[in-house]
DNA sequence: CCATACCTACCAAGTAGTAGGCAGGCAATA
DNA sequence: TATTGCCTGCCTACTACTTGGTAGGTATGG
């Protein structure tokens, strides 16, 4: 891997397990194994850095969407894989999406990484309502009402639920969270 | 107001507008008036900060759920009044509940604060268990499946939709996430 | 030859926290 | 009543350390 690459790494990792506040450049040097100052010729600022961070897992996260929606055959799959990638991205407990993360400081960031995670929710909006349309016309989701509410909905369990669980550190407080919603899927 | 509730008030609006670690004794002292130094006097260190915050918020909060639970008659206008709470103490998009801008950051805490962040979701988990019980028994919230999975799936839905609307600033996002579950209430 | 990627050695500003002093209130005591 | 002493709450002045960021140099490979 090359040394941006393992930066940006790093980065999210730390970022979704303390936050974007919390983690300095000289944890990335330590990590990463080059100096501090080095890391400025990567990313001349921690604000260059966010801007990375964020767009790139806004496009990781929205291709594996895409990856879902071409391999599983049922909207109710669909919407199973979503929420286990979730689940697999929260590393047991010990981190959140990077947007979960990056919501609660939105106000110490540039309008750029702003208009970025809202971007990640306006788009993971939109393929949950595809998701609960086909739910809804299919029969593979039981008891859909308007698609765009029940996505709305279904986005800020997911949300919420991670915050839940790396509190207690339980992947089953995800579980339980989302389990009304996952119940409905035939 | 006593200075060492100025400080509390202070810190709280800081932490949940920008997260806990991204405000310092720096910015209480010019927001209360009292120099940085004696801060210290109140709180020895931040973490001792950070322990009253969160035990004065969960106290705060639960008093005010035992206040809805006498106030409103029915389980439906119950539930109701729980989102309203967490609505008008969004400040119109500005913070976020204080335990969904701490969890994010749990790792940097000790052990004490992160009971009481785990306690506020259990007695939060256990207000709302008896609110659909008693929705689905007297018929003012519909759907009700079993009162323990609501309650999850309720409390997620509330912390996941203040992270929405943060990060839009747009309340809407937050009356959009909840409508699902609002539109129950007979 | 020159760009890339790294280095050492800085810097100014900000961080939590400490040391020690001082003013005023309050309460026990002479 | 006057005096003593302590406690609370704040102050100035400081420390040790971390923060993001800069300046300028060097090695290496196309």
């Amino acid at each position: 891997m090359d040394t941006k690459t393992a930066l940006l790494e790093s980065a999210e990792r730390l970022a979704r397990q303390r936050g974007f506040d919390a983690f300095s450049y000289a944890d990335l040097s330590r990590n990463v194994g080059i100096r501090k100052a080095s890391i400025h010729h990567h990313f001349p600022t921690k604000a260059d850095l966010a801007a990375e961070l964020v767009t790139r897992y806004r496009e990781t996260f929205m291709a594996e969407l895409s990856a879902i929606e071409q391999r599983e055959r049922t909207a109710g799959q669909q919407l199973a894989a979503y929420f286990d990638v979730y689940k697999s991205a929260m590393r047991g407990g010990a981190q959140v999406c990077l947007c979960v993360s990056f919501s609660v400081s939105v106000s110490s960031f540039a309008p750029l990484v702003v208009r970025q995670i809202n971007r990640f929710h306006a788009e993971s909006l939109a393929w949950l309502e595809r998701v609960f349309e086909r739910g809804k016309a299919e029969g593979s989701i039981a008891l859909v009402g308007d698609p765009s509410e029940e996505a709305q909905a279904c986005l800020a369990v997911a949300e919420g639920a991670q915050l839940i669980a790396r509190a207690s550190g339980q992947m089953s407080d995800f579980d339980g969270a989302v389990r009304v919603i996952a119940q409905r899927i035939r």
